[in-house]
DNA sequence: ACTCCTATAGGTAGGCTGTA
DNA sequence: TACAGCCTACCTATAGGAGT
């Protein structure tokens, strides 16, 4: 096979050989990417405008055309030395565009990969230790390499100022000397393995996850059983152990092996079968709550290129919360909502009417509730006549995540976690699974699309999957307090 | 992607006990 | 009585898990 190896492929290989083997031989069996993924990317890509920005007099190759024509358009902006966006070049059996390439004195040019991420990690340099290899190799002086990335302490006031959103790392001497030394080698053994009849056989590990989570990992960890010794709550290192050993059902760990209070309670959840209930504990926190109680969950998206005035990089905006107000336990609750819409900053709309919501005494439960306060905090450094008020949200709030990171309550069904998607279905038998609108993920993505997008046909019916959503959420803890209410 | 929080693990310091 | 060694408790750093 006549290999060619793009950057992106040689950062597949340096994570896993089998992957890399598969997408070159067998990659119909690579899944797409999902759509929260594909946002991410569609991220990055807006970040790369903005860093075009800082060269106003760069040119960017078409690469519309054939593979060959932005070849040779990279080769005659070289020769021009003017700045480059896109600029494609190839050496030996490597295939790399580079974000930005700036002419430098003495016939030199900087080489800058800009990143959508708010700092460098080491995959970073091996991208750019691999366009440093290339470019060389094919006739290049560099002189200086740099990661461009966000700055995430901008703070938005006004137009976007691309200078101030995004810094500039210089990893010069980490790529010259060792990064960019390594690329001949690794591409060797890719290549190898990339011709060998079969795939490489890679056992499963912390690289399936690492740096990035692995398309194929749902076909290299099928062979484990549906409960598997990696569900153990927080506990990474003992399941590669168990899984040497040949253990790999929960309820077969070796006494030998000493695990975690919580771990044990999983354990003989597991293979009893039937939920762990420490009613004491569970009485102590019910205790604590105080009615009227407002059950409140937000939704909120945050971009990398803040979209409003006091706003920062990846700065969480709530747009929608859902509240059900139980007045005395027991009793109906009654349901209060918010939706955003339009493209203005729906920060003041959403503090305004929350707080006529949510009165002035009973508690606030929300689960992992730190979440909303921090959004409440965030909300209140911009408008600051609400600090007061959330300041008595705080004195208010009650984490319903408590009960279940502390297994005052757990479930076999669980499956070591404790997030409201695993733990409303355990105990209350309710579900996520037919929600086209699911998870918080899904929600931020689906309101950016119809609501700052074109892509907005179906913005009715994605407005109503979202306030189902937002209010399962809220309701879902309603009936998880009623349950536990049972246990007392 | 990021961010916050917290459980856990590991390291250090201080105190206690036992032995010389 | 003094010293050494061990154990415990506390603190800090890190990794994992929750949210979007």
């Amino acid at each position: 096979m006549n290999i060619r190896l793009s950057k992106t492929k040689y950062l597949n290989g340096l994570q896993c050989k089998k992957l890399l083997w598969y997408i070159y031989n067998e990659p119909d069996a690579i899944p797409e990417p999902d759509a929260t993924t594909q946002a991410i990317f569609d991220q990055g890509h807006l970040v790369g405008e903005y860093a075009k920005k800082l060269f106003p007099n760069g040119v960017e190759v078409d690469h519309s055309e054939t593979f060959e024509a932005g070849l040779r358009q990279t080769r005659d902006l070289i020769s021009k030395r003017v700045s480059i966006f896109e600029a494609a070049l190839t050496y030996k059996r490597c295939y790399a565009r580079a974000d930005i390439l700036e002419p430098v004195a003495d016939d030199n040019w900087d080489l800058i990969e800009v990143k959508s991420s708010t700092d460098l990690k080491d995959v970073n340099y091996h991208d750019i230790g691999f366009q440093y290899y290339l470019y060389t190799g094919a006739g290049l002086k560099i002189d200086k390499c740099y990661l461009m990335c966000i700055d995430n302490s901008y703070v938005r006031k006004g137009d976007i100022e691309p200078c101030k959103l995004l810094k500039k790392i210089d990893v010069t001497d980490e790529i010259k000397t060792s990064y960019s030394t390594m690329v001949e080698n690794n591409v060797a053994e890719m290549v190898k393995a990339i011709n060998s009849k079969t795939f490489p056989q890679i056992d499963i590990g912390a690289h399936c996850n690492e740096p990035y989570d692995c398309p194929l990992i749902d076909k290299c960890w099928s062979f484990l059983p549906e409960r598997n010794v990696f569900f153990l709550y927080r506990n990474n290192k003992l399941p590669m152990t168990l899984i040497q050993e040949g253990v790999f059902e929960l309820d077969k760990i070796p006494e030998k092996y000493e695990i975690s209070a919580k771990n044990q309670i999983q354990v003989d959840c597991e293979k009893t079968g039937k939920p762990y209930i420490d009613s004491q504990k569970i009485k102590e926190f019910l205790d604590t709550i105080q009615y009227p109680a407002y059950y409140m969950d937000f939704e909120t998206f945050a971009s990398a290129i803040p979209m409003f005035d006091n706003s920062s990089p990846y700065k969480q905006i709530p747009f929608q919360f859902s509240v059900h107000v139980v007045k005395e336990k027991g009793t109906k609750p009654e349901h209060f909502s918010f939706l955003a819409d339009g493209t203005d900053d729906p920060r003041p709309e959403f503090m305004a009417k929350l707080k006529n919501v949510m009165g002035t005494k009973g508690s606030v439960i929300a689960f992992k509730a730190s979440f909303e306060m921090y959004i409440l905090n965030k909300c209140a450094e911009v408008l600051p006549e609400y600090q007061q008020w959330v300041d008595s949200i705080d004195e208010r709030i009650i984490d319903l995540l408590q009960p279940f990171s502390d297994f005052a309550y757990y479930h076999p069904q669980q499956d070591g976690s404790c997030s409201l998607k695993k733990v409303l279905p355990a105990l209350t038998g309710k579900s996520y699974d037919d929600m086209e609108i699911g998870d918080g993920g899904t929600a931020s993505a689906e309101y950016c699309r119809v609501t700052f997008t074109e892509d907005n046909k179906d913005k009715k019916k994605v407005r109503k999957l979202l306030e189902e959503y937002c209010g399962l959420d809220t309701m879902g803890m309603v009936d998880i307090v009623e349950q536990l209410y049972s246990f007392k």
